[in-house]
DNA sequence: CACATCCATAACCGGAGGTTATCGAAACAG
DNA sequence: CTGTTTCGATAACCTCCGGTTATGGATGTG
């Protein structure tokens, strides 16, 4: 019998949810739909996978050896597909780099070009993407390495090369009360709303609205976003405030916003990583050498004070 | 990304056959779909997976990858459904096992009896199968074992217990010339045209036209039918004679049919067959101890004259 | 030069996979 | 006891995917 991946995927999602309702939310498709996929799932194997009840899907005696011999497969699928992946990227001389956002900046930029004097016949791609979709283009091999900000999800399953730290600031609309202010601590903001990541991202979303340094002071959250514009338009809009990395206010300054030095936070790292699953390609291998010579030995804490303030812009 | 893994079958076919009409045929499909379908699968990973030319496809850099790498997706998978099944069967406390269309008689019937009487809170479903279902159904764990003719295709992919050897006699429309004979020996039939099993089921279609007695005296092919039914339809339809395993004679009678015994032919043996691929079940055990319990211990050579000639019906 | 072979393209059709809207049954709060 | 919430199942609908047949264009081959 054949299967779709995607139809693993959904069973996965069921039986860790052991709800169709949330597995649906999850995996970004309507209830109806899930449930219509998982009665087919088990008309193919002629087999009850799950017991229905008010509470939930529990997993019968087939449905959980499904669940057990699911991860292989898809583990084979995901070798295979970046196993193909690198044999492309290979045989076309094209090292593809991700980068998440706000983590691409001056570094980047060196990088590649000492890269590409290192290997001149070679072209670097680089790829933006939203808050939480470089993780999955990593896993699939879509790009070799991503440019990440830490931490992100599932974050032990990659190599990780620390490139820099920069203390975090706070941004928010020009005409926001706290604006008039010029530094500020993070004790100020605990009752602002913030811009948020989706909850999916998990420890990035946390890292982001300043979850370690609350103290159990629980967040109000103002808006959520995907990207880069929707955040910078959610933040000049009023819907809330946002952390961000000191570097923000260089790269995306507007008029309609303000960065403001912040103390009582801990500052971000950004880091190159590359899964473990597979050995780096030598072309990979060649970028991060690169890499980590161009990476910071230490924290540049003196320049503190000079980066964050609206008059840097 | 998400693969069906039919189109990682269609894939490794067109990989082996280096060609697109060829792998087609193979997959019971047409040319131009099996065209899209490989078209998309290059999209979706964003790389060439073949080099067309007019000898052929031949796979590039990133195709060798995937054709290296999906063996493992598609074991990984088999695991899985055989795994499912086997926990349903033995939730439902069925142990289902298939047939080839003549391998069953009066074998099959004493057996599920004695393993009736060894677990009676179980039951035994028996499946017939067309010439090449049978395989297909062991390997997905559809059915727990199966009875066989030997030789079959992929035989050493499962454990055989051989249960009964007879010989096998030739089987023609009542008004064949031949007909008139009591007693035919097969070079007598070198030259008529035989139906034959479909080419896909390799050794077996070559044992049942007599490959292994012709000397490399070519087979004209008056039919090629799947299953028991047209098979008997195209013998007393005169397409051609065909051989037959001497139980045949009883269990396919039909006033249009006649059975001939035969001579210089190798006899035919009916075997159990289960995978090597995963253990037994604790049922499946008791079921092969209980056919092992009674397998013939020699050939029948003796009641061999008596089976076969249509006056034993 | 005619022909066979092999892959690509076009036009078409049914069904699979998704959507929204709605329902019925249980659990739960007041 | 009742109103509300929270499950999963069902219905009606739409789009596009995976298959079909028919045909074309390029390249060897007798």
């Amino acid at each position: 019998m054949d299967v779709d991946t995607r139809l693993l995927r959904y069973f996965q999602a069921v039986a860790e949810e052991g709800n169709l309702t949330k597995a649906a939310a999850r995996l970004y498709i309507s209830q109806p739909a899930l449930t219509k996929q998982i009665r087919r799932l088990e008309y193919q194997l002629g087999a009850g996978l799950f017991e229905r009840s008010k509470a939930g899907m529990a997993l019968t005696g087939p449905g959980a050896a499904l669940a057990e011999s699911i991860g292989p497969v898809l583990d084979a699928w995901g070798r295979a597909e970046r196993a193909v992946r690198a044999a492309e990227a290979a045989s076309s001389k094209v090292l593809r780099v991700g980068f998440l956002a706000s983590a691409a900046n001056e570094k980047t930029q060196a990088i590649t070009a000492a890269f590409r004097e290192r290997r001149p016949d070679w072209r670097v791609e680089l790829r933006q993407a939203s808050w939480g979709a470089p993780i999955a283009a990593l896993a699939s091999g879509e790009v070799a390495a991503a440019f990440m900000r830490l931490p992100f999800p599932d974050q032990d399953a990659f190599h990780l090369l620390e490139l820099l730290t920069e203390p975090r600031c706070v941004a928010m609309a020009a005409n926001h009360p706290l604006a008039r202010r010029d530094a500020l601590v993070f004790a100020d903001l605990l009752d602002e709303p913030f811009i948020a990541a989706p909850a999916a991202t998990g420890a990035f979303r946390d890292h982001w609205i300043g979850a370690e340094s609350r103290g159990g002071h629980p967040v109000k959250v103002g808006a959520v976003t995907e990207h880069p514009d929707d955040w910078l338009t959610a933040i000049a809009n009023g819907d809330g405030i946002a952390l961000a990395p000191a570097s923000a206010a260089r790269y995306y300054a507007r008029p309609d916003i303000v960065y403001r030095d912040l103390d009582g936070i801990a500052p971000s790292t950004v880091a190159l990583a590359w899964p473990k699953a597979t050995q780096p390609t030598p072309a990979l291998a060649d970028f991060i050498t690169t890499a980590s010579e161009m990476a910071d030995r230490r924290l540049p804490h003196a320049r503190r004070s000079a980066v964050c303030g609206s008059e840097v812009i």
